[in-house]
DNA sequence: TATTGTTATACTCTATAACTATA
DNA sequence: TATAGTTATAGAGTATAACAATA
């Protein structure tokens, strides 16, 4: 075959338009972010949503699965097997909520407490090597913008 | 029953431990974004990762199959179907790869061409809308602190 | 041997409808 | 009438194994 072949082929691909958006780069870090995360929580035998309950129930001793749907923005329905599966490990316990029969309230164990404390040093591990390119006031900066498209 | 109930119950939930995670913030905006895309592109009938594909066939045209996955991180077979739903669309066609008889080359009819300048006309839009609290210094700023993280 | 594109398939994540007990 | 927690279920999204054609 004569070589006059006009279609064109890519040699480096051209993502500066992608790069462009606030939502493309948002986006790609916090993959990033997440897969560090996955891999050094897996000691823990805790996903992201994991440790965020536990995190939050350390924080807020009592909380309701109502609260926790509405902090984290999940389904009531998808939380009920993270918190029967947390409540199986002995991690955490349900005890009647004060003023409302409805309502459980939800507490760590001394063994999830330990946990928590394992976890989140993990957790600011992984965040420092994930912003080990950032100067402490750059990762505040990072966090205040932030916050100041979510919230 | 007497009221010396020592229960705690919950009133604000403290979120300030994960809101001193970059991960957390990072996961947080991404979503508020996200969501957001997905209720403007709807008009256009894309999701996410659908724009994302056909802005980078607009981009490089002649890109292939295998380019499009290790630039936006997509496992090869789930994109299979993302790519025939947007030829039986007659946004993209398939053209045989210059140098390459394995590969498809992808490009964009002129019905694809115009769709996407709608579609980045509307994520221009969405993304000043997202951002509107935000300097054009600050938003460089954040797109810049964002791809210390990921690049 | 390695790579491109593909099929089949499984697993995870997320969303909705409907129920019960209580407010 | 509304809310907390739950069950069942469906739909997206994502991952792996294995194959034919070509490098």
């Amino acid at each position: 075959m004569s070589d006059k072949n006009t279609e064109p082929a890519v040699d480096k691909v051209d993502t500066s338009y992608l790069e462009g958006l606030v939502g493309y780069n948002a986006r790609r870090a916090t993959l990033v972010i997440a897969e560090s995360f996955l891999k050094h929580m897996a000691v823990h035998e805790l996903r992201l949503v994991d440790f965020s309950v536990l995190s939050l129930i350390a924080h807020n001793q009592g909380i309701t699965s109502r609260q926790l749907c509405a902090t984290l923005n999940i389904q009531p329905p998808n939380l009920v097997g993270m918190v029967n599966t947390l409540e199986k490990r002995e991690l955490i316990t349900r005890r009647p909520h004060p003023h409302d029969a409805r309502a459980v309230g939800l507490h760590l164990t001394p063994t999830g407490k330990k946990l928590v404390r394992q976890a989140e040093q993990t957790v600011t591990q992984l965040e420092d090597d994930a912003t080990a390119r950032l100067s402490a006031a750059e990762r505040r900066t990072l966090m205040q913008l932030l916050r100041k498209i979510y919230a």
